[in-house]
DNA sequence: ATAACAAAAGATTTATATATCATATGATTT
DNA sequence: AAATCATATGATATATAAATCTTTTGTTAT
């Protein structure tokens, strides 16, 4: 805990959300700008513009212009081990939550 | 993402609140009881064992029962890591963030 | 056994975050 | 340069989470 607690408030926050979550895990698969979002995705254009600047606002994905297209990226370096290290944590320590889905443990 | 979006979404939920990841910290010094929590930190009995049983829930904390006391300790072995993995992407990736405490980048 | 202490649980109010709605900006095409 | 497409921004209504209030459970001491 380096930092103030309502920065690592924000930044849990920004990962506290299915839409958010959803758009990170489309963008694991590949570059794509924000209309393609949501035609993978089915939502609404500003509902992905407001989620992605959060994102990017805590550098889980970055953005490239390229012409009146903005390509989104996910941040792999960071939030790929992230998260395969909570499926760690919840493999081992989360046995309630996962009992339904076949936990290891 | 081995697991389902809700469940990444309740688990960083969890820590998305100010008093929890307070709790968190305190915890971080060495085990304590509920009441030694609130006296500690100001907070009221129901709220801290409300919010130890989200954490606990998450395998965040863990409990042992001493006669009429209720020991908590912080699960170091992945809570630590994960906010020191976390504070080393916010040097990295949230200079916006930090600017006003000094940021290395 | 009853009182006092420690902690949890449930219900309700209050606070916060989010999606939606309306509008604006920027780039490209015709 | 007007129209269209792509995306962002700001404001507001709605949904969700959280704190508080009230009550309950469990443990120890008298």
């Amino acid at each position: 805990m380096n930092h103030s607690i309502n920065t690592y408030k924000f930044f849990f926050g920004a990962l506290a959300n299915p839409n958010r979550l959803q758009i990170i895990n489309l963008l694991r698969k590949g570059k794509k700008n924000v209309t393609e979002i949501c035609n993978k995705t089915g939502f609404e254009q500003t509902m992905v513009s407001h989620n992605l600047k959060t994102l990017e606002y805590h550098g889980m994905v970055f953005m490239e212009k390229q012409g009146k297209y903005r390509y989104y990226t996910v941040n792999n370096k960071t939030i790929k081990p992230l998260l395969e290290f909570i499926d760690e944590h919840m493999e081992e320590y989360c046995c309630k939550i996962l009992k339904r889905k076949g936990c290891k443990k």
